[in-house]
DNA sequence: GTGAAAGCGCTAACAC
DNA sequence: GTGTTAGCGCTTTCAC
C-alpha cells in the first residue's frame, strides 16, 4: 500500500507538504500541489482509514446492534439508517451476535438498538462505564427505560387507535389480539388492546380473546416454543419464532371456537403465519376473518391476501436513529424523545360486514 | 477513554509493562501484573481497537459489498458469513450503497461479492490497482468471470436437473420458466433449463414457455419496469423488483394461455409473486399448477402453499466465503473454485399429476 | 511556503 | 524484569 510517505519521497518534497496538498488545507505552491496529486493519482493512492481513523478519533462507522436479522422490520429499520447515515459519510454495520463486551473492541463511534429491553440491559451491563453515545428505537414500552439515552419512538397505542377505529368503521366489535407473549407483558400493544377492547368484550371475555404464544399464557401446552428454543423432529405447525408462533395462534384461534370477525397481530411475520394456518383450518380471509398487524413492512405483500398492516414508519425511526445519534457523537443539541405517528397501509385482508 | 498510559501512571511503571502485563506476553514482575490488572479494572479499561488496527495492520472487518437486504438468499448469505467470522473474531458488514471507490476508505480486511457480476465489475473498477483479498458467491454465470478470485459457487445446472427430476416423477413434462431476465441472458439456470425441455417441447414452443420478465423479452409491454425503476400511480401489480415481476408473469402466463402444469421461479421472491397473483387469477396451486422456485430460503413458507423449493445453500456458501477469504488475508493457501451441491427442499407447492 | 517534530494508542525490539 | 525507543499512517503546530 502506497503511504504519504512513498508520494513526498517521489516529489521530493516533506509529508506535512503532501498532507497540505492532499486535504487542500494550508500553503502548498501551486506547481508543487499538482504534481504531488499527480504522483497520488499514478501510484493509486488512498489514505489509510485506520490512520485517520486514530488521528480524529472518530471511526465513521455505527452499531446496530440487533440480533434478528429476518425480521423485515429490522431490516427497514436497517434501511433508514443506512440511508440517513451514508449522507454524512457513516457506515452502519448490522450485527447482534456480539455479546456486550465485545463492543467496546468494535471500532464504531456510536451504537443503535432496536427496542427498549435491549438498550436497557447494555446500559446496565456495559453503559454506566462505557460511555458511547448510543440511541434506541422505542415502542412504549412501560417496563423498561433505559436512562440517559435518547429514544426514537413511534406510538403504538395511537397505532392500536388507528387499528381499531378502522375495523369498527367497518363494522368490526369482537376483536382478538395475537401476541408472542403473555398478557401481563409491559407491553404497549397489550395495554391499548385491553384499553379499546373494554367497551365491545366483557371483563371475563378479555383473556379468551388474547391469544397469547407464551409458555405462561399457555401452560402446559407442548406446543409453544419460546425464541430460539429447537424444535422437535416432524411437529408440522409450531416453531420457535414469530411465524411458527401465529401458525399455532390459528389452533388456538379455533379451539377456542372465538366468534371474533378480526384478529390484531403483533407483527407482519406473525400475521403470515397466522393468516396461512387460518387457512388451511377452513377459515375464509378476509371472507370469515379479517386480519390486521403491526410493523407494516415489506413482508405483508407476501399474503395471499395482502394484509392490511399498521406501519410503525421502521425506515423513519431508523433514519432519525442515526439523525439523533450522529449529533450526539458530535455533540450539538438534542432531546431525549422523539416520537413518530403510525399510518395505516390498507391491504386486503379487512373486509366490511354487515351487523 | 482510559489508555495504557493512564494505568501505567497509576502503577507507577512503563507502558511497555502494561503491555506485557495486559497481553500476557513478555516478563512482568507477579505481583505488579497483579495491580496492573487490577487498576486496568478499576478505571473499566479496553484496548482502543483502532489502535490495535493500526498496529497490527488488520481491522477484523470484512465487508459483504450487497445491494438487496430485502434478498432473503442474500441475508442468509450473511448469516452464513457472520457465524464463520465469529469464530475468528471478524466482524461482517453489510454494505452495498458504497460506492466502488469508496470501499477503499472503509476499514476493512477484505470483500464478499455475492455474484460473479458484481465482482467482476469491482475487479475491472478497483481491483486492479487495490489488492484487497477479494471472494464471491457464484452461481455458474457464464459471462461474467472475475479473473483471480476464489469463487465459490452452488451448482445450478445440477440443481435445475434435480428440479426436473422430482417434477418428472411425478408427472410433469409441460415446465415453464419464470426469470427476471431475456432468455439470451448468460444465466445458467436459463441454460439449463433449455437443456432438460428440448426432450418435451418443440423447438419453436420453447420461447413460449420461456416467461422473462424484462424490457428485451416483453417489447412495448408498459407493465415491466427495470430494477429499481420507479412504477407509475395506480398499476396495480407491478413493481420494480423479483415480487412484483413474478405477479406480472402470473399474467403473462395467463395470456399466454400456457398448457404448462409446473413453473420454475428464478428465485422465492419471484416465486411469491407469482403464487399470489396465479391464485388470484383462479389458478389453484398446486392442484392446477405446480412451482417450484430456486434457493430455498425462509421466505418460501411464507407462502400458502408453502413453497418447494431448491436449496442453493446460502448459508453454506455464506461460510465458506469467509473461510476462504480469512485464509486469502492470512495467506495461507486456498483454491480457487469451490462446488457446493443444491439440495431439495419439498414445500406443498408441488403436486403429482396423472398422465 | 516548507519541514521537523510531536502525538493519536498501541506493539515489539533492544538495551540495561 | 523493566524502560527506552522507534514505528504503524496520518495531522497539525510551530519554527524557519
Amino acid at each position: 500500500m502506497t503511504t504519504r510517505k512513498d508520494i513526498a519521497q517521489k516529489a521530493g518534497v516533506s509529508v506535512s507538504v503532501v498532507s497540505r496538498a492532499l486535504n487542500n488545507s494550508g500553503y502548498v505552491e501551486a506547481s508543487k500541489k499538482e504534481r504531488i496529486l499527480r504522483i497520488a493519482e499514478e501510484l493509486g493512492y488512498h489514505p489509510n482509514p485506520v490512520a485517520v481513523s486514530l488521528m480524529t478519533q472518530r471511526t465513521k462507522q455505527i452499531l446496530f446492534y440487533c440480533r434478528e436479522i429476518r425480521n423485515a422490520f429490522n431490516l427497514e429499520l436497517y434501511e433508514g439508517m443506512v440511508k440517513a447515515a451514508k449522507e454524512q459519510d457513516y457506515l452502519v454495520m448490522f450485527h447482534g451476535s456480539l455479546d456486550f463486551k465485545s463492543i467496546r473492541s468494535t471500532m464504531v463511534d456510536g451504537i443503535i438498538f432496536p427496542s427498549e429491553a435491549a438498550a436497557e440491559i447494555y446500559q446496565n451491563m456495559v453503559g454506566k462505564i462505557y460511555r458511547l453515545p448510543a440511541v434506541s428505537a422505542a415502542f412504549g414500552n412501560t417496563f423498561y427505560y433505559p436512562k440517559g439515552m435518547p429514544m426514537i419512538e413511534c406510538d403504538c397505542w395511537k397505532g392500536m387507535e388507528l387499528i381499531f377505529q378502522y375495523l369498527r368503521e367497518r363494522g368490526h366489535h369482537r376483536i382478538a389480539l395475537v401476541m408472542p407473549y403473555d398478557i401481563s407483558h409491559e407491553e404497549i400493544r397489550i395495554f391499548a388492546w385491553k384499553d379499546q377492547i373494554q367497551y365491545e368484550l366483557k371483563k371475563d371475555e378479555i383473556d379468551t380473546y388474547y391469544l397469547g404464544i407464551s409458555k405462561k399464557s399457555l401452560p402446559g401446552d407442548k406446543r409453544v416454543l419460546e425464541f430460539g428454543e429447537e424444535r422437535e423432529e416432524g411437529d408440522p405447525y409450531i416453531a420457535e419464532n414469530f411465524w411458527g408462533k401465529g401458525r399455532l395462534a390459528a389452533h388456538i384461534f379455533q379451539e377456542r371456537r372465538l366468534d371474533a370477525t378480526a384478529v390484531i397481530c403483533f407483527n407482519d411475520e406473525m400475521a403470515m403465519g397466522f393468516l396461512q394456518e387460518i387457512q388451511k383450518l377452513g377459515y375464509r380471509v378476509p371472507e370469515n376473518l379479517s386480519i390486521v398487524s403491526f410493523d407494516g413492512t415489506f413482508v405483508r405483500r407476501y399474503g395471499n391476501p395482502i394484509l392490511t398492516s399498521l406501519s410503525l414508519q421502521p425506515e423513519k425511526i431508523g433514519e432519525k436513529c442515526v439523525e439523533i445519534l450522529l449529533k450526539e457523537i458530535n455533540k450539538e443539541p438534542f432531546k431525549y424523545k422523539y416520537k413518530l405517528t403510525p399510518r395505516l397501509l390498507e391491504g386486503e385482508s379487512v373486509q366490511k360486514i354487515k351487523r
